[in-house]
DNA sequence: CAAAGACGGAAACAATTTGGCAACAACTGC
DNA sequence: GCAGTTGTTGCCAAATTGTTTCCGTCTTTG
């Protein structure tokens, strides 16, 4: 399913390694395990998987530890704690110290593959990102954009503008800003009206009968989208 | 500490929301409670919190429902479910409908302002721009301005004055400042009269019966918001 | 205190800026 | 070279902004 996702775990206990082996590769993630933070560096620097689950409490060296470790070495991988129920202090550094989420031991199934996906999600892997205002959707993995249900086909240019425009809905875009994000760098002689062609072009085309009035114009500032 | 942020809660139970009110104006935020997700909505219109506190099982209107009908509308505001502990097939959605995080009930102080200050920092807190003085308020974001509630149509050139003078109440701004400011370069041949005409025709949109006197005349100086 | 001059208020008019849109041109990838 | 995409230009309409004028009010000063 997702595919080729890689997950790697920290944790001293064989049993608990087990479980989240069995979870987590039925959900179609490639696992590896380790009983502790020996090798996991050099595993690191040859895999690169997309989240690690770290107990805090392993023998020798401590979890949060050895994160804040991987971290001052530059490495950005998403870190799940697992911590015991009773220990909260623990929870504050964990957060702290760079890791992104924490699970309680003992855990359930759902609540870990919840947070797993939450935790990819946010650091956008495997991302089914979509986003909608009002009767617009987009699916910004297939750059597929549907108005009211009925899929419209968007140019590039098109579907990068729309997008800026619904991820900041009910906001006075600037004509500077829609420069930088949507036509990136290309300075020099860029003509005002470009822009104004441009949202003109989408909203024919997501509005063609020009009833919904997706975009206001904001008088010598740039559009809003409402 | 915190300044001036502020969260919301929908929770039915009355005992859980003082216990909400206590420890998060405890910690500095400003908070508001509702009982139902009757008002909530225009709450939001008006007031834009930085994160929002909802109750899954809410009466009437679903928690997880009332969610994504805001999201529809356009409200990308931050969201943590509460959720009882055994109903985990409520957090997937919960997580599925675009809420941000969620803690299971009952929940401990720590772990609710763990994940309240994540939650926050994740959503980048303070971008919201929106300033206010006597009755008027303006939205920097969406270049919209309301006097006593209501929203009244500035131009570009009107909107950037009030905001000049809302940004400085109670102050005498001399008119070589509000030439900087407002009109910015342009410096050759700038009729002293172009400011009065501009003050009168923002009077006359924000105070079209002149009873309010937000503009008084420094003679020989310029103006002052009061 | 009164008159003159300086300044602000309001309305009308003029000039400028800006956006919509259509048509044409340039570019791109195949 | 063709089809699709994107940038450019020009015309029109509308909104905004600047200028002028006249008048009333305030300040100053003799």
């Amino acid at each position: 399913m997702e595919d080729g996702i890689e997950i790697i775990a920290i944790e001293d206990d064989q049993d608990i390694l087990n479980l989240l082996e069995y979870h987590l590769q039925k959900e179609g993630y490639a696992f590896t395990g380790f009983l502790s933070t020996k090798n996991v560096e050099q595993f690191l620097e040859e895999e690169s998987p997309a989240l690690m689950i770290v107990d805090r409490n392993l023998p020798g060296l401590e979890g949060s530890e050895f994160v804040s470790q991987m971290r001052q070495k530059g490495y950005t991988i998403p870190v799940i704690f697992l911590t015991a129920r009773d220990k909260e202090k623990d929870l504050v550094e964990g957060f702290e110290c760079g890791g992104d989420d924490y699970v309680t031991k003992p855990f359930s199934n759902k609540e870990l593959m919840v947070r797993v996906k939450a935790l990819l999600a946010r650091s956008g892997v495997g991302m089914v990102q979509k986003i909608r205002f009002r009767d617009i959707k987009l699916d910004l993995a297939k750059r597929e954009a549907w108005v009211d249900k009925e899929p419209i086909d968007l140019t590039n240019l098109e579907f990068k503008l729309l997008q800026t425009f619904v991820s900041k809905p009910n906001v006075a875009l600037e004509r500077d800003f829609l420069r930088d994000e949507v036509w990136k760098d290309e300075s020099i002689d860029f003509h005002d009206k470009t822009i104004n062609v441009a949202i003109s072009r989408l909203k024919k085309k997501i509005d063609p009968d020009g009833t919904k009035n997706y975009f206001l114009p904001v008088w010598g500032v740039g559009y809003k989208m409402i």
